[in-house]
Parts: C-alpha cells; sequence; structure tokens
DNA sequence: GAATATTGGTTGATTTTGTAACTAACAACA
DNA sequence: TGTTGTTAGTTACAAAATCAACCAATATTC
C-alpha cells in the first residue's frame, strides 16, 4: 500500500474530473446569461420538468433552501421566471419559466446535450455505460429517497 | 435527444459524485485535524512526495498560488510543516512536515487508502479500472507530470 | 549597471457559500 | 378559541473561494 498516490483517492479523482470538465461549459453560460451553477441547475429543472415549487426543486435536485430561494430570486430578476402564489397555501409559489427563460432554456439545454456527447466521445459505450453507473453509485442518485434539508 | 436528463450530464454527475464521496473524508480531517480541503491536499502533497517548495505544490496539485499560500501558513500555524529559505533563490522556501506532521500524515494517508478500498468495494475489478481510466482521462491527469522526487 | 519584466509568494477586496435565525402560513389538538 | 408545532421561504451573518493588486528577489534588456 506504499504506492497509494492522489491518483489513487477517487473522491479526489472526482473532484478533478468534475472540475475539469465542469469548467468550459460554466464558463459559457456564466458569460453569455450571469447564470452561476445553483441558477443554472434550477433554471434547468424548470425548463426540463415544467413549473414547481422551490420546495419541489429542493427534493428534486437536492439544493438546500437557501441556495433555491437565492438562485430563484436571481432569476427572476433576469426575468427568466415568474412566481405565483398558490391559492390553497399561501406559502408556497409555482415557478415558471417566461417566454424568454423558455427561449434560453432550449438553447442551454442544446448545448449542454452537444458538450455532453463531445466529451464522451473520448470513451467506447461499454466504458460509457460503466462510467454512469458507477457515478450513479456514487452519487447515490438511483436511491429515491429526497435528503433531508433542514438544519439539524 | 428529448430524454436528456440532468443525470445524463456528466460534469454534473461528476459533480454530485465527487460531492457525496468526499463528504464523510472531509468531515473526518476536518473534525479530527481541523484541516481544510486544500489543506489536506497541501499536507498530502508534502507527506507522500517529499518537500518541496509551493510552486511546485500549484504545478502538480494544480492548485491556485492563493489557495496553496493559505493554506500553507494554516498548516504551518498548527505546526505541521516548516520553511526553510532557498539560499540559491530566495523568494522560494522549501516546505517539509514536521515530526508531527509526519505522525499525522501516516494515520490520513493511511485512512484514505482505507476509505477509498471501501468505498470502491461496490464494484467489480473492471468497472474500477474502467472508471479510473476515465476519470483521469477526464480530469487530464495523464498527460505528463513533473516526476516524483522519491524521498518519500 | 540602470531600467524593465518576470517570478514566487502574500494580502486585501469582492463574491459566493454555509449556517442559523427568522417570518408568515398552515395544521393539530386541547 | 388559543396554544403549540410544522412547513415554505427569506434574511443576516460567518466562513471560504476568487480575483486583483501588491512586494521583494531574480532575470533580462539595453
Amino acid at each position: 500500500m506504499t504506492d497509494f498516490d492522489l491518483k489513487d483517492f477517487t473522491p479526489y479523482l472526482l473532484t478533478i474530473a468534475a472540475e475539469t470538465s465542469s469548467a468550459v461549459f460554466q464558463a459559457y453560460y456564466k458569460d453569455r446569461y450571469g447564470m452561476l451553477r445553483t441558477e443554472w441547475r434550477v433554471f434547468f429543472h424548470l425548463g426540463r420538468y415544467g413549473p414547481m415549487t422551490a420546495k419541489e426543486i429542493c427534493d428534486r435536485a437536492r439544493i438546500h433552501k437557501t441556495k433555491v430561494s437565492r438562485a430563484v430570486a436571481a432569476l427572476a430578476a433576469k426575468r427568466y421566471l415568474t412566481r405565483k402564489e398558490l391559492p390553497e397555501d399561501r406559502r408556497q409559489e409555482i415557478l415558471r419559466l417566461t417566454k424568454s427563460g423558455e427561449l434560453v432554456f432550449k438553447e442551454l439545454y442544446r448545448d449542454a446535450a452537444d458538450f455532453n456527447v463531445q466529451m464522451m466521445a473520448d470513451f467506447t459505450v461499454q466504458e460509457q455505460m460503466i462510467l454512469r453507473k458507477c457515478l450513479i453509485k456514487i452519487a447515490d442518485l438511483d436511491a429515491p429517497e429526497p435528503a433531508p434539508t433542514d438544519t439539524g
């Protein structure tokens, strides 16, 4: 075990791989749309799965409610989404992409897909499948249970 | 391509996998030794590859010099390393783990290795190999690196 | 050998994230 | 009804990351 190296430490390797692979796309949507990563994630959820409340985004995306709250505020300020109070429970608001939000989403969605295809082209189909399987397992994304969000 | 999902976006998947897999170990060395992640990385480099300058750590570990500078200061404050000015270039300092630094390193090193074995036990040998290969490729870590100084 | 550029490293200001406390609406129950 | 507890979401404050400016030592240029 004296050969154990940072390259052999999977959490490290994952972190570097995540940073490297995210950098380009992140810079792209930041420069072009002034979006931060959490904003992009929230935005993606609304675009891909339709209108929902902040709470639903928290559960689905496993993002803490304070981050979602700030991302929603930023996206609303950019006129990418609107909030509408739910009559049957006035604590909640339905979030929905605006027309221009939809437009931007279509572009970002397509670009993300393209980017992904390009980056995966380095690998065989079998490698892609195994990589995906391992990552989903490590990320614990195959478990349907939403993570507890609150402090404590 | 209408089925493209966040789970299919590899940079996202990598980020979540990295966060999930890092969380436990990170909490461990933070609680036990008060180390931040950059500190742990710098520390690991010095322990694993022997004394070197901050610049060398920057290059090897691909960490920005401001982060390395602060990590080194923190590690020095904890008496885990010493700095010695290089006579032939007085801008540079050789960083070297202290006795107690070495001791802590041995423990952290062993625990990291154990942690890694445990986490990889979910996968077959073939899966482990492919995962590693893909991650190294994505992280661009197969690019030529400076050779290890075999002091460690 | 003086002027200028570059390099290793540090520091300060700004941005972003994380944690805790908070408000307002609803629910449960006496 | 009033009390207590819970939930959705925001805000305030602390910790941390990022970026630009900076200093001192060395290299380079004329």
